[in-house]
Formats: structure tokens, sequence, C-alpha cells
DNA sequence: ATTCAATGCATCC
DNA sequence: TGGATGCCCTTGAA
């Protein structure tokens, strides 16, 4: 426990007993002897109570010698501390929130941290539980104004008749490297050399790794001086490399050499103080305009020519103004139409003709964040959106109207400032385009290990068809990215990137409706020994896991990590 | 084993 | 509108 230095310049301290509660968490206390008024326990509530009436400081301890007398002759409110035990999310005693063991007890006060909707816990969420969810299909549509026009003409046509089943393998192997010195923040697979994956990081770093070779990579750490958000291979010179990033420009990167130049920056003179910092977020290319699009965290749109590598026309307001726009997407089909989504709760539909502030095709509303937007891969008359309500939607340009989603799926990518924000991404090979992928806040109690897995949704059905994950990757994997032509998933966690693979391509399954399936890496984990200091491999199928299910080896070399066995839930 | 801190950002007033 | 506030399942280093 901190010891803090007192200023007599704060009211003080009175402790309110609670002798129940006393004895019950001493009780509690693991066969301590008896009561005890100063175990650690009960001076961590005591801090927290404490931080809750906005107290900066303390004694150690000697506040309890403090009477409401004393305080009162010093003309300072006292402050009731209570040493009943409290839970950490809502401060109130009678109940705590928190892990036991490898499941997560929900604080009863709060509403469900899954659905977000009262009167239940996580554990009792129906949507925890149940294999398909989703509101009812949309309505018909109207067909009256052009852009409508636009979909029926263009669009339609260009999508499958019949539907084909995606498939689904039920055993996966892991390739794991860690080079990132900062959690990962996106992925992009090259568009031509099927084994290299570029990744980009908080620090502004940019990795390129040839997940077949393993060993080979290549990190570039001077491209930007902080958060690389988006990347976009040239698409008509695929040795170079777009990206966008918090440092408020865009780099036009040599794969080869690691040399970069800026395209744009938004802060030319230097940082001013966090109110005219301006940052870039979302980022696409729109090949048949030859344009790189961008946008900032005032709500702006910029556009620059990749032709002079120049910023051309005028910014454009297409968010709610200070506003961030996360996300940008051009139509794959339809190059004249681009979705944009940001922190003012909308995903927008723009037509590039017409780009200008309130001009907006559709308006997509969500209760709130919108992390991600995406046009289906092929037909691009789709939208799966991601936002922070708890939420995937679909939005159904053909079948559905773009007033409200034809689907919502509840899934859990909560936001929290130590993670990536979540993205659920389309698989690109799926030609129903129905399967997304998307990364697992929550946890699921696994044989006793708490693990995040990658889920993987028919956004048809919003059934949640396959569940990715291994018993010794504990980490959370916000980006996740599918492989454009081959059946592969790479996966950022924390600072480590994954690949996923099918172990053999006779261990793909046809898409089954009824059936959760559920494939991981080493169903048997063992329990962490005591003795941590072994970092013997020697009981482990894993390279350079050990039986503790810790990572021994990770910063030293890079490790292929082999999946044994299917496991149902 | 436990503790700490990084430092983003939505939301509230 | 802008600054203060506070954060429910983090991660990894000390």
């Amino acid at each position: 426990m901190m010891t803090r230095g007192r200023s007599s310049a704060f009211p003080k301290v009175v402790i309110e007993r609670d002798t129940e509660s006393e004895e019950s968490s001493s009780s509690d206390d693991e066969g301590e002897d008896g009561p005890e008024p100063e175990t650690s326990e009960e001076e961590e509530g005591e801090e927290k109570e404490q931080e809750g009436e906005g107290l900066p400081e303390r004694g150690s301890g000697d506040g309890k010698e403090e009477t409401l007398a004393d305080a009162k002759k010093k003309g300072k409110a006292p402050i009731t501390i209570s040493l009943k035990k409290v839970c950490k999310v809502c401060k109130k005693p009678g109940h705590e929130a928190g892990f036991k063991g490898a499941t997560y007890i929900d604080c009863p006060m709060k509403p469900c941290f899954l659905c977000k909707m009262p009167g239940h816990t996580t554990m009792a969420c129906p949507h925890r539980v149940a294999s398909e969810h989703g509101v009812a299909p949309a309505p018909h549509r109207n067909t009256q104004n052009p852009v409508e026009y636009v979909f029926e003409r263009q669009l339609i046509p260009r999508t499958r008749q019949c539907k084909p089943a995606y498939v689904i393998p039920n055993q996966v192997s892991c390739a794991v490297i860690r080079y990132h010195s900062r959690r990962v923040t996106c992925l992009e697979f090259h568009p031509r050399n099927n084994n290299l994956l570029l990744s980009g990081d908080k620090k502004g770093q940019l990795g390129v790794w040839d997940f077949d070779k393993v060993s080979e990579k290549v990190v570039y750490g001077t491209i930007h001086s902080c958060i690389l958000n988006n990347m976009r291979f040239n698409p008509t010179n695929d040795g170079m490399i777009y990206s966008s990033s918090s440092d408020g420009t865009i780099s036009y990167t040599d794969l080869e050499t690691g040399i970069s130049s800026s395209l744009m920056n938004l802060n030319p003179d230097g940082w001013q103080g966090p109110s005219s910092w301006r940052m870039l977020y979302g980022m696409d290319v729109n090949a048949e305009r030859g344009l790189v699009l961008v946008a900032d965290t005032a709500g702006l749109l910029y556009l620059v020519d990749t032709r002079s590598n120049n910023e051309t026309g005028r910014a454009v307001l297409i968010h709610k103004k200070g506003s961030k726009v996360v996300g940008l997407h051009c139509n794959p089909v339809q190059p004249d139409l681009l979705l944009s989504c940001g922190n003012d709760h909308f995903a927008r539909i723009w037509d590039m003709r017409k780009l200008e502030a309130g001009g907006s095709l559709y308006n997509l509303a969500h209760k709130r964040v919108v992390n991600s937007a995406y046009f289906s891969p092929m037909s691009g008359t789709k939208i799966l959106t991601t936002a922070q309500d708890n939420r995937l939607r679909i939005w159904d340009s053909i079948f559905g109207d773009m007033d409200s989603p034809s689907r919502e799926i509840v899934h859990s990518h909560d936001f929290n400032r130590h993670l990536t924000p979540f993205r659920a991404e389309w698989d690109p090979k799926d030609s129903s385009e129905t399967l997304a992928v998307v990364g697992c806040y929550i946890s699921e109690n696994f044989n006793g290990t708490a693990l995040h897995p990658i889920d993987f949704i028919d956004t048809g059905t919003g059934q949640l068809v396959a569940e990715v994950m291994d018993p010794n990757i504990t980490t959370i994997s916000p980006v996740n990215k599918l492989h454009p032509r081959d059946d592969v998933l790479a996966s950022g966690s924390s600072r480590s990137l994954f690949i996923w693979r099918p172990k053999e391509k006779s261990d793909f399954v046809e898409k089954k409706e009824e059936r959760k399936i559920l494939f991981c890496g080493k169903a048997e984990k063992k329990k962490p020994g005591k003795n941590v200091g072994n970092e013997s491999e020697d009981d482990s199928d894993c390279d350079g896991f050990n039986s503790k299910g810790k990572r021994s080896k990770f910063s030293k070399k890079e490790l292929i990590c082999k999946s044994k066995r299917k496991v149902k839930r």
C-alpha cells in the first residue's frame, strides 16, 4: 500500500466501521488470524472511497485517530469513510464484481455489460448463450430517389443469385510474432504477395512480416510519430503504401526501403497544445478517381491526388464539426459512393460528385460511436458497421432501406481506452457477402482460462458460426483481417500478431446452420503451477509457450504454434 | 503475487 | 463550448 504525505489543507477523515462486514471480510481473508482492522483489503476499500469523495491525499492509516470534533474545530467538513467491502464497479457494499477464477462476475447494479440492458448480468444475458440474434427483417424499400436508381441499375445485376455456403475449417494453427513495442492498431495484407502482412502500431511504426518464412520481418520506425490509424496500398504500385496517423500526416512509404514522404501535414507548426492538434484517422484510396481520401478529428474530409501527391480541392465537413471521422470506405463497384463513420454516432453515405457539408445521401444513425463501416466486398450493396453500443449492424440497400438496419447483432466489442477499437470486417472471399470477423471483448471461462475469442458471424442470420481461440493466447484481439485470397486470418492482439490458418485443407467443413463450431489451439490447458520460474517447455506441444500458459519467448524469437484438436462447447 | 502506469476519449456540466 | 472527470473483463513491466 502506498504511503503518501498528509496535506493539512484537506478535511479530516472519519472512519465509519461496520462490524458485520469487518467480520465477514476477515473471514474471507484465507484463514488469517482474528479480526484485524488494518487488512490490506480494507485499506483498499478505504482508498477507493476516498478517491470517490475527491480527496487527493491522505495519511497512511493515522486518519483513524481524527474525530468529528477535531475536524469541526478546524472548520473542515469531515469525510466519512466506510470500511465495508465495496464493489469496485459501483462502490456499493454487499457484492463484488470482478474475476472469480476465469469467470467474470458482473456488478448487478449496472446494466448487462454485453447487451446494455438492465435487469440481468452478462452471465444471464440471452445474447450470450443464444446462437442467433437479430431484429426482424427490414421492410422492402421503395425506389424513389436517384441513388436507389443507381443501386438498382448498377449494383443489383452484380449480386450473386444463389448464395454459396462459405466453408469453415475445424482446426487451425497459429503463427505468432511480436515486434511491435506498442499495441497493434491496423493490419493489411499485401494485394499480390500472399504471405506478406503489414501492421501498424500505436507508436506509428510499420511492420512488414513474411508469415510464411515467419522470421522475415522489417519494422520501420520513423514513418509516423504516433498512432498509425490506417494504411492502404497504392493500387497502381503495390510497393508503396499510404498511411494516416494521429500525428496529422499521410505518409507515402516504399515498402522495400522504408523511405517515406509526407503527402499532407495538418500540424505544420508542430505542437501548439491539444486544442489545435489535428489527427488523421479514416483513410481510403479511390483508384478510379486517383484519390487518397482522408479524414481528421475535426470532422473534415481531405482529398489528395495520387498523381501529383498534392491535396486537391477543399476540405469538406462530412461529420459533426469537431468530431472524429474514424473510417472511410469507397464502394468496391461504384466509385462515386463513399462511406464514412465517426464519433457523431453516424455512418454516412456520400456521392463523390457532390461532396459538401450536409450533403450526404444517407445518414445511418447509431446509438453510440461508430468504430467502422464497410461496404460489402463484392457488390458493395450491404454495409457492416461496428458501434460502441455493442451491436453490429447490417444495412442492406437492396432488401432493406437506409432508415434502419436490416439486422442488429449484439456482440461484445466495447470501447476501452487501452484497446484498439474493435472493427468487424467482411470476409473478402465470401461471395455470399455474409461472413464477418470481429474480436470479442468479454471472456469466456474455457477450461479454467479466461479467453477472448475471435468471432466469425453470419451476418445474414446473426449466428455465431465459429470462434477462434488458443488457450495460450489470453489477450484480446481487437484487430482482425481476413486474407483476400487465402484461408488466412490475421489478428493483432496487444503487441503481438497472429496468423491463423486451417491445419489442413481436408479439415474444412460445410457451414452448418444450427451448430456453433468452436475451434482452438491446445485444448488441454494445464493449471498454472506454483514454480513460476520454470521456463521449461518440455511438456508443451506448442513452441514458445510453456506449460504455465506464459508466453516465455515471444520477444526473443518467432514462433509457430500448432493447434491440437477441436473442442466443442 | 501485486501494483502501477500508460494517457484515449466519451460524456457531463 | 470547453474543460473536468472518470472509466466494468488491459497489458506488461517493475
